[in-house]
DNA sequence: TCAGACCTACCGACCGATCGGTAGGTTAAC
DNA sequence: GTTAACCTACCGATCGGTCGGTAGGTCTGA
């Protein structure tokens, strides 16, 4: 947000249009979705209305284009790395340190907050948002599904143990201040406790130790 | 819903009141407080929007209203219950149960999943439903505190473990179906058993073993 | 090299629709 | 006849979106 304002100029379509979204991502998670109307999000990219339109076709396709983003940035951060890693336990446990620290980071928290309250779309664009999310949750509870056969831990429903999960990382937009009292890392350690003690319980509590002696 | 529309009359305010708020509180659930519009709650209630605002003064207070007596249903279905148990796991055990069964109910969730997205309340009135869920974590991280320190646990920050535990519970409203393939009996036992595990540790599993011989 | 065609980027002014809310009248019960 | 419970008809404001137009850069050919 610190870009000086470009010149007007041919050539620099892509580099507005970025700004656009990103103005956006910020205002809609400020104010709410529907409570921002176009000109807000033109004046804060200081622009018109009519001058914004320019570069988008509708509001509906502007906050879909921010939360496709949204959902591009999980990828990113979090799916693609736990792909290297082989052990469930470690891919679960790191899992959970790198959603924290997407959602939790000031400047995607603007984007991936909207990802909760997307009533607004509709057909065929909600459907698409809402099969990414939906193929994140079967990433987690698979997972999950791992780790409790590893470990052999039988009474334990992965889907609803994902579903407890993502409650808690998701959650925490409700409830965190940048400037608060709680660390990042603090979180991150009490959320993966809980949870991985939670479901495998012994197994966790013996591995704790193995670590600690090491 | 099922109720008779009833003839015009005097005398039956307070009737029609309540079926309006009950009514707001099934349509904002449906549609997103922003995206309903005051006829949309009008002609769902069988008024006309002049109708309705003869029982009602403007349509936030509408919304304050719905999301108040939510925070009621809390007090009374869950806070209140919970002040005849005096052992504190049973207690936080049973707090799980009761707010669980408070969101998943079909009735219920309509306004209690109303409570996470009132951005659109004003200075006072959203102050006012703030402090009261405030005071609600402040009972939920009373709870646990009590829990660890009975059991003995040091390292689990209590106000972290409540937002935990509470993004768990609260987090059902996006994913819950009541014609889905959890019961409300399997997701409280999950529910109780990751968490309680998850920061009692062994302190739990020796305890289940006992109630398991008993 | 320079005129002119063409482009992107943007603006002021405006549109139809819909919003929350109201003024003032009507009906029915007591 | 008073009053609660509604209605029809309307208001000003604001919404998402569009229109015609313009400033200024770029490309092309003579």
């Amino acid at each position: 947000m610190g870009e000086k304002r470009q010149k007007r100029s041919s050539g620099n379509g892509d580099f507005t249009r970025n700004r656009v979204f990103e103005i956006a991502a910020e205002v809609f998670h400020r104010k709410g979705y529907d409570n921002t109307s176009m000109s807000d999000v033109a004046s804060a990219a200081g622009l018109t209305k009519a001058g914004l339109y320019h570069h988008i076709s509708s509001k509906e396709s502007l906050l879909y284009t921010v939360l496709d983003y949204g959902l591009d940035l999980t990828e990113a951060y979090v799916i693609k790395p736990l792909e290297d890693i082989s052990d469930p336990l470690d891919r679960l446990k790191t899992m959970i340190d790198l959603h924290l620290r997407l959602v939790l980071e000031e400047r995607n928290l603007e984007v991936t907050g909207l990802l909760h309250e997307c009533k607004t779309l509709s057909g065929s664009d909600r459907s698409r948002i809402n099969r990414r999310k939906k193929e994140y949750i079967r990433m987690a509870a698979s997972i999950i599904g791992e780790v409790t056969k590893k470990y052999n831990v039988k009474d334990v429903n992965p889907k609803l143990a994902a579903y407890a999960l993502l409650g808690m990382l998701n959650w925490t937009y409700q409830w965190y201040k940048v400037s608060g009292s709680n660390t990042r890392e603090e979180i991150v350690r009490t959320f993966q406790r809980i949870f991985l003690q939670g479901i495998l319980g012994n197994a966790w509590i013996d591995r704790q130790a193995k670590v600690a002696t090491h």
